[in-house]
Formats: C-alpha cells, sequence, structure tokens
RNA sequence: UGGGGUAUCGCCAAGCGGUAAGGCCUCGGUUUUUGGUACCGAUAUUCGGGGGUUCGAAUCCCUCUACCCCAUCCA
C-alpha cells in the first residue's frame, strides 16, 4: 500500500501523540436513499483504512433521518459493499434511527439552555429571513418564546399536534453571521412520512446537522471523517458539540475531496435518471460506477481498493483518469486469471492441405505467470480468426495475416494465405490457408519467422456464447447528462469460444488472449447460453499507433493571466507609506504592507523606538511577525516589539545570523521567552571561523561523492544541498554566508 | 458582492526553508509464440501570475487571478 501519509492519516497520529484519544473511532455513515457508487468506495477505504492502520474501530451507520427518502433496500446494498470490498465494521450496523430518544434529549437541553427556539414562520419566511450571502438576515420574532413554551411547543410536536410546516426547532446561533449555515439552523422538522424502522413513531425528525455530530459522540467516534462540501457545516458540529458541553473526548469533523472520475457520471441524481431512464438496465449495469456495477463487470475488490489507495487523499477538487481504475483491474487480473482462445468476430478459414483432426496441450498461463493448468486444443481443417487479424492491403507495421505474410496460430502451425474468398458485395467471406506440419508450437523445426500469433476456434468443437463488450457510458470527458451517452456502449457479439471454457461455472474471469479481460456473468450465464462481460482490454499499442496517427496533435496554449487592481491606500496609509520609503528606506513591497496593516504599522513603530534598525526590523515584522498574528488570530502574542528589537539587534550585532533568528523568533512566539535566553541556552551564537568550518565542509564532500560528481558536472543546485549539510551538522550555527563562500570555493 | 476551501507534469499526488518523490498516461528500447506482461530508459531549470524576505523559497510575507462549496424544513 502507499507509502505516504496523506492529510488525513497525519492528523490522526497527531492526535493519537498528543493523547487526545486512548482508541481511534471512525465511521462510514451513507444515507440508505441510493445505490453506492466507487466514491463511497473511497470513502470505506479511508475510514476502514484508518481503523485499521492505527489499531482502532470503524462503525457502519445508516443516516437514516429522512424517512421520505430512504428504504431498507439501499441498506441491503451498502452492508455488501463494505463486505464486498472485504471490511468488517465493529459491531451492529449502526442507525441514526437508534438515536432518536436520545437526540430529542439533547435538544431539550438545548432549549433549556436557551439556546433553541420553535420557530412558527413559513418555509418562505425562513428562506427571506435567512438573508443572502452578502446581507445578514434577520431573527424570527418566536425567537423570543420562553423557554416553557418552547418546550411544550415541542413535546407537541414530537406526539404530532401540528401538522408539516407548522413548526421547527432551530438552535439560537447569529443570524447576521457570515458563514450562512450559522444562521440559526433547522434542528427538528415535523414529518409525517413512514419510516422505514421507526414506523411512525415519530412525527418529528432531526435534521443532518444535528444528528450527525451527535450520533458520532455517542458512538465515540474521534475522526468525523466527510467530504468537502461539508467544510460549511462543520461550524455547526462543533457549536452543537461545544454548546452542550459534553463529557470529552468529543469527534473532530475533517473532509477531504470527493472522488470524480472522467467519462462518468457520479451524483445520484444523475445515476438515478439513467436507471430510471432505462439508459441502462438497472443499478448494477456494468457501465455504471456504482459498486454493483463494477462487480457485475467483473471488477475485483482488490483492484477498487488498489485504485482507492493510489488516488491518494487530498482536498482539491480533482478528476481522476479512468485509465489508472482500468490499470488497477489490469493488473490484478494479469497474475490470477487463466488465458482462453475466443474469436469476437470470425472469419472461416480453411486449411486445405490438413486432414483429421487433433488436440494441443495449451497451458492456461504464459510463462511469466508462475500458475499451472492447462486444456486440449480441438484442431481441425476448419478454424475461425478474428477479422481484424486478416488485411487483404495490410497498412505498415501490420503483424497479422496477409497474402505474403505467414502467422502463427496461437499454441498450434503457423498458416499461411493461399486465397480470398469474397461475396457478391466484396466482403471477404473466408479463407483458404495452407498450415506447416512441422511448425507446431513446442516442436517448431520449419524455421519460419512470424510477427505474431493470433487466436482461433475450431470450427468442429467451438461453442457459441454471448459477449458484451462494453465501452464507457459516455462520449465525452465530463458528460453533463443522458445527452452525452456513448451510443455504443454496449455491443452483444456472438463470438466462437474453445470448448474447456464451457464447463466453468459463472462468476469465474479470463483472459481472452489479445483482447481482453472478460467475466462469467453471475446472472445471465448458463451452460446452454454462456454470457461473458467485457471487464476491460488488454493494453493495445497497435490499435493505439493507427489512432494517433489519424488524430491531429492539438497544441496547448498557455494561459494568460490578468492582473486584477489593488484596492487604493487611504490618505493615513499614504502618509505611512511615504515615511517608510522615503524617510526609513524600505522598499516599497515592504513598505505596502506596513502601512496597510494598522496593527503590523503600531508594532512596527514600538520596535522602531526600541532599536534604530529600520529595514531590519521592518522585514521580520511584516514576514516573520505577521505570519504568527495570522496564525494565533491576533491577541494572544507571546512576544512583544522590544523582544523583537532585541532579537533584530543581535542580527545585526551579527551574532546570530537571519536563520538562527527566525528559530529564536519561533522559540519565542511558542513560548514567550526572551531572545537573549533563548540564544544563550541553546547556544546559538553564530559560527563564523573559517577554521571551524572548513573541516564540516570535507567532511560533508567527502561523504557524498555522487554529488560532487555532479555539481561539477553543472548542477549548480547543489550548492544549496551542500550549504544544507554543513549548516545541518553546525545545527544551523554556521554563518550561512560564508558557508556559501567556502564550498563554492572548494567545489571549483 | 460576504464567508469557507483549493491551485505542484496531460491525469492523480508527495513535499512543511537546503538535490521537485511516486503512480497513471505518453514516447523510445530489451525480452516475449498475447502488438499483453516484465524489465530498462525518457519526460516539471520549475510549483496559478507578479512582487518581497533570505546566502538559499514550491514551502514564509504581500498582492492579483482562476476554480469549487454555502442562502433545501436534503444529506
Amino acid at each position: 500500500m502507499n507509502e505516504s501519509k496523506n492529510f488525513l492519516k497525519s492528523q490522526v497520529q497527531e492526535d493519537l501523540e498528543a493523547n487526545k484519544y486512548q482508541k481511534i473511532i471512525t465511521r462510514f455513515p451513507p444515507e440508505p436513499n441510493g445505490f453506492p457508487h466507487i466514491g463511497h468506495a473511497k470513502s470505506i477505504f479511508i475510514n476502514f483504512g484508518i481503523a485499521r492502520d492505527f489499531n482502532g474501530y470503524c462503525n457502519l451507520r445508516m443516516d437514516d433521518t429522512n424517512p421520505s427518502k430512504e428504504d431498507t433496500k439501499y441498506v441491503e446494498a451498502l452492508k455488501d459493499a463494505v463486505e464486498w470490498l472485504g471490511y468488517e465494521w465493529y459491531g451492529d450496523v449502526r442507525f441514526t434511527s437508534d438515536y432518536f430518544p436520545k437526540l430529542y434529549e439533547y435538544a431539550i437541553e438545548l432549549i433549556k439552555m436557551g439556546k433553541a427556539y420553535v420557530d412558527s414562520l413559513t418555509e418562505d419566511e425562513i428562506r427571506e429571513y435567512r438573508g443572502s450571502v452578502t446581507e445578514p438576515g434577520k431573527r424570527s420574532k418566536y425567537a423570543e418564546r420562553s423557554v416553557e413554551e418552547n418546550l411544550d411547543l415541542f413535546e407537541r410536536m414530537k406526539k404530532g399536534e401540528f401538522v408539516e410546516g407548522e413548526h421547527v426547532l432551530r438552535a439560537k446561533i447569529d443570524m447576521s453571521a457570515a458563514n450562512m449555515k450559522m444562521r440559526d439552523p433547522l434542528l427538528y422538522r415535523i414529518k409525517n412520512a413512514h419510516h422505514f424502522r421507526t414506523g411512525d413513531e415519530w412525527a418529528i425528525y432531526p435534521m443532518y446537522d444535528f444528528a450527525h455530530c451527535l450520533s458520532d459522540y455517542i458512538e465515540g467516534v474521534t475522526h468525523s471523517i466527510c467530504t468537502l462540501e461539508f467544510e460549511n457545516n462543520r461550524d455547526i458540529y462543533d457549536w452543537v458539540l461545544d454548546t452542550l458541553k459534553l463529557e470529552p473526548p468529543r469527534p473532530y469533523q475533517h473532509e477531504f475531496a470527493r472522488l470524480n472520475i472522467n467519462y462518468t457520471v457520479m451524483s445520484k441524481r444523475k445515476l438515478l435518471e439513467l436507471v430510471e431512464g432505462g439508459y441502462v438496465n438497472g443499478w448494477d449495469d456494468p457501465r455504471l460506477p456504482t459498486i454493483a456495477g463494477y462487480r457485475r463487470k467483473g471488477y475485483t475488490p482488490e483492484s477498487i481498493l488498489t485504485f482507492c489507495d493510489q488516488i491518494g487523499v487530498a482536498k482539491s477538487n480533482s478528476v481522476v483518469d479512468v485509465s489508472q481504475l482500468e490499470f488497477c483491474i489490469r493488473d490484478d487480473l494479469n497474475t490470477k486469471v487463466p488465458r482462453v482462445l475466443c474469436v469476437l468476430d470470425p472469419l472461416k478459414v480453411t486449411i486445405v492441405n490438413y486432414e483429421g483432426e487433433e488436440e494441443i496441450d495449451a497451458p492456461y498461463y504464459p510463462h511469466d505467470v508462475p500458475k499451472e493448468g492447462s486444456r486440449k486444443l480441438p484442431f481441425s481443417r476448419e478454424i475461425y480468426i478474428d477479422r481484424a487479424d486478416f488485411e487483404e492491403n495490410p497498412p505498415k507495421g501490420y503483424y497479422r495475416l496477409t497474402p505474403t505474410q505467414p502467422v502463427r496460430l496461437r499454441h498450434g502451425y503457423i498458416i499461411e494465405c493461399k486465397e480470398v474468398l469474397k461475396d457478391a458485395a466484396g466482403n471477404i467471406v473466408e479463407i483458404k490457408a495452407e498450415y506447416y506440419p512441422n511448425s507446431k508450437s513446442g516442436e517448431d523445426t520449419s524455421g519460419i519467422k512470424v510477427k505474431s500469433a493470433i487466436q482461433w476456434v475450431s470450427a468442429l468443437s467451438a461453442k457459441e456464447v454471448e459477449v458484451r463488450v462494453y465501452d464507457r457510458l459516455f462520449a465525452c470527458e465530463a458528460p453533463q447528462g443522458v445527452e452525452d451517452i456513448n451510443p455504443n456502449s454496449l455491443v452483444v457479439k456472438k463470438a466462437l469460444i474453445e470448448p474447456a471454457v464451457i464447463t466453468q461455472k459463472p462468476d469465474v474471469r479470463f483472459q481472452f488472449e489479445r483482447e481482453g479481460y472478460f467475466y462469467a456473468d453471475p446472472i445471465d450465464y448458463t451452460d446452454e447460453t454462456p454470457v461473458f462481460n467485457k471487464i476491460v482490454s488488454l493494453k493495445d499499442s497497435w490499435g493505439k499507433k493507427k489512432r494517433n496517427s489519424r488524430e491531429k496533435t492539438k497544441q496547448q496554449e498557455k494561459k494568460v493571466q490578468i492582473d486584477g487592481e489593488v484596492t487604493p491606500m487611504t490618505p493615513e496609509q499614504e502618509k505611512l507609506f511615504e515615511r517608510y520609503t522615503k524617510e526609513l528606506q524600505l522598499n516599497t513591497e515592504v513598505a505596502n504592507t506596513l502601512a496597510r496593516d494598522s496593527f503590523l504599522a503600531s508594532f512596527y513603530e514600538e520596535a522602531l523606538n526600541e532599536l534604530n534598525s529600520a529595514v531590519n526590523l521592518a522585514n521580520i515584522i511584516t514576514n516573520e511577525v505577521a505570519r504568527e498574528i495570522k496564525a494565533q488570530n491576533s491577541t494572544e502574542l507571546h512576544f512583544t516589539p522590544k523582544q523583537i528589537a532585541q532579537l533584530i539587534a543581535m542580527v545585526d550585532e551579527e551574532l546570530i545570523s537571519n536563520k538562527i533568528a527566525k528559530q529564536v523568533f519561533e522559540e519565542m512566539a511558542k513560548t514567550g521567552a526572551d531572545p537573549k535566553q533563548i540564544v544563550e541556552d541553546k547556544g546559538l551564537i553564530q559560527i563564523s571561523d573559517p577554521a571551524q568550518i572548513k573541516p564540516i565542509i570535507d567532511e560533508v564532500i567527502a561523504a557524498n561523492p555522487q554529488n560532487v560528481e555532479k555539481f561539477k558536472g553543472g548542477n549548480k543546485k547543489l550548492l544549496g544541498f551542500f550549504v544544507g549539510q554543513v549548516l545541518k551538522a553546525t545545527g544551523g550555527k554556521a554563518n550561512p554566508k560564508m558557508v556559501n563562500e567556502l564550498v563554492a570555493q572548494k567545489l571549483a
């Protein structure tokens, strides 16, 4: 598996090291309102994977808070998917609906705290009152109801005394919050629908934002991992848990980018449209990116898991190329699956100089797959080969049978074309050929060199099978909907296959040599009418060559960036800028940053009172100090302008290098210690004596002969590498400028 | 227009101030009775653009740009 850590694993590791949790608990929490797709597989892989990696648990929880959409058939599909992928959830399957009583209690608690109220605005009014992204909302007059009234109303909501939409329970947070989600979010709504588990017991149902965080908490989840679109919901997640003052530890939410793959669609809505519109044959149609679809097509769980591992986990919206997935299934099947001969587009070949019949012993696996097994391949005078394996007027580079080019029948003899028979329309209907009796595979003494070996079947014993050749469902990379459907996404062929394959059971995979991997359809396959699904083609560098030569290579243009306008300075800022550039000789960029930030400016002025080192102070304040201020979100700073001045004084006196100054500053920001004290305690005084530095340089050079070579060969970037090594050896204390010069001299 | 995110090769993706990982794709080559596999090799002087700080910047600072998410009684 992938060794590099993703940000989620790093987070878990960090939390574990900080002793935040004793045991890691994650959860996979789908809403049972549709069939799981490969995006769910990614989530399953992440959640169960983290639990496995860190010796924890992963729960499977059905987030069933919306009875009008959910159904028990979906929970079965979800369970199947997890099991098929090889994971085991901890304990029983959980349901948010199991927590409805507990959730109700928490809601009452919030009401008692004055943090939740029953609102009786209409749906439209609620929307209107919420405001817009740029304008604040306004609070409902019902927010003023007393705790008693809220309690009474909420209980009656629960009892079913009201109709849908009459009341809702809302959190009392902030109607003018910049985060729209925090404008008094709804906690409960009245719904008369029948719930597939709790039946008609409840008249009210909790909203996602209320139920999810608390369900996580109830289950002892530590890391609540979800997709990017919930980033804005994190504030409510934290608000609910914090406001309720629950006993720690509590879970935290982390978001990652959902999976997208080109040439397909992933949204539930679009998938549903395809299924219900009859564009595909059900949720397990092999062209669909559903787990059931991939499974029916013949993908292995291992290949899906490998894929999930390869694509990684990050926060940028991305679209993974299908070829990555296709690679995974090819790679998995290559070492697992027997090779057999199947002719998809049969063309008759009569071997005129052959009489009788024979059986050829043919191994199931090629030389590079360490597996045993073989079968008998019947051979006779009449055989079939694939139409694509004969060309009367072959293009350049064609390796297969032509009127002048012999070819080997895989595992069998070399044949040569003698005559081409055509129908009235000019279509080739048969080939008369001759074979070389002394060219049999394994005992070939003919000395004839052929460029390829092709698949074939004997006419006498071949069986007709149905082969469903699937191609991508959509014709374009980023399909919008059914209008982009590839009309040839399914081609059903009557193919001819060698007899050994037919005695096999369904649910078995093969490689049809030179064609691809195929799967005996687990549902439609019978011995009388065998059906094979194409899983994926083999890599086809010949087909590609042909295609590429036809396609024009399009050149990509580099995008031109346009610079936007910068907001002008106020007169006061203008004045400061003037002073900084003219009087203090700061460069315009630094002066600009300082002048525009009043906090930084006053910090700078104060430091300037302590030390007359305008440029160096300005530099550290606009860069390092600014960063700390951002990180600490203002207020609680551990360092003062005076201390910064002391630090810079040491730099000015060349007691410490700039590099060390940054290190000292970080320490100051963390602990609030005095810069001089830090330098003293850690012995950070700069080493500027060449006599001390030179031996270290020699050591570094001696230890890295290849890099010395590379450097002398012209790789000047390596100078930085050597400087870095020397600095590392001295604990960062060597004067970097001097090291630079000395190293350059040494290596010159 | 407010808030929250994200930008590193054709596609994913490491990287957290000191030599731009890896996989897929692509292109060469070797082996091959699968135009498969395997194996070797090539492919980012540059990290969305522009500035700044530093001996040294993909990494720190400023700024601009592009894209995604948020105004369901969905999740």
